[in-house]
DNA sequence: ACCTGAACACCGTTCAAGT
DNA sequence: ACCTGAACACCGTTCAAGT
């Protein structure tokens, strides 16, 4: 729609755009630099002038899921779930994510308000910095965990071989948020044990 | 030392044998399928009468990854630390197990014992399940960072570019135990909350 | 500042054919 | 039962050269 004419030159953030778009029609598997580059109609190699290589194109493409901060920054259970709404709202989002952070690529802006929340809990500093990764792993881990099962079970919809139980598919509704409150939990207790 | 001629053929359990071979050497980006041919002296297309795809290979690797229970059974930070110890005496462990159980692939030998364990605190069938999912998700994706930690670590020791400091490196130590700690912690109060 | 064109060294998967 | 040989449709990355 608002796809500029194709004699257009392109900047960093046309081409994380496209990578967008990509990664919105074709999942993780299916973004690769050739994928990205006819959605700019350029030849792959151009994408190498904007990036490096493919991670820290990735990279990009993560902090733009991310997002900036929206959540009310007090509430860890809010800032874990806002975390989880922005990975769900893109395919594959949790393991691009993932990814990018492991390899130390992404700053999460999240965080910093995680560790915050933790710290009002009354958690001293490495305590608090510990929470938030928790919390970080158990969002990103489910999250990640629950796209494959959709990939899966799109897979599995494609072919007949599979015969996934339609009757649980939704019953783990309100699992996310079980166990977050049994993460949440034991934040809080951590917190008052080292307390007294 | 124990490898067969090149002329005997082979089955199942040589080429994942081939595989984890070429898994403690190259890691998982080097995990390919014309490299576990070349380990074992035939074509890439010999392994596709063994294994259907890359992916259900990948899923015996990670079977014999985790292997079969040994730890305390009756323990939950036992149990995940018996876990993380086997993701993390295998390059890339908790990568490859992570795929493979999230597309439904991997039968987790260890989960079976953690919902008893989780159950044992006083939890109820369901909140078991789900804290028992919340650990694996924290195992795995604690464990999972912390090895592309690594990868970052040598690839950036391999070029110049990057400069982390090092003080930091081992200061983790103890990061796994405190944030497995917390989610014991919050296990145990859900028990004692759903308990009144 | 941004892109082309061509090449290099790879991938996973399929399939007819062999023993 | 297990493997070969050849092909297909892809990959990420590099580099000299163009405008």
């Amino acid at each position: 729609m608002s796809a500029p004419p194709a004699s257009a030159r392109n900047d960093k953030s046309d081409v994380v755009a496209a990578a967008m778009r990509v990664l919105a029609e074709n999942g993780l598997p299916g973004l690769s630099m050739r994928r990205i580059a006819d959605e700019l109609d350029v030849q792959v190699s151009a994408l190498y002038w904007h990036f490096p290589n493919k991670q820290s194109l990735l990279a990009a493409v993560s902090a733009q899921i991310v997002g900036s901060g929206e959540a009310d920054a007090g509430d860890l259970t809010a800032l874990a779930v806002s975390l989880r709404d922005r990975l769900l709202a893109h395919q594959d989002g949790a393991e691009v994510v993932s990814s990018s952070l492991a390899l130390g690529l992404l700053e999460l802006p999240a965080r910093a308000d995680l560790v915050r929340a933790a710290g009002e809990l009354g958690l001293d500093a490495v305590p608090a910095e510990v929470a938030a990764d928790t919390f970080v792993h158990y969002v990103i881990g489910y999250t990640f965990h629950e796209q494959q099962r959709l990939h899966a079970a799109v897979a599995g919809a494609a072919d007949d071989s599979v015969d996934l139980v339609p009757d649980r598919v939704n019953e783990r509704e309100g699992d996310f948020e079980a166990g977050l409150a049994m993460v949440v939990a034991g934040a809080r207790i951590s917190a008052s044990v080292s307390d007294r």
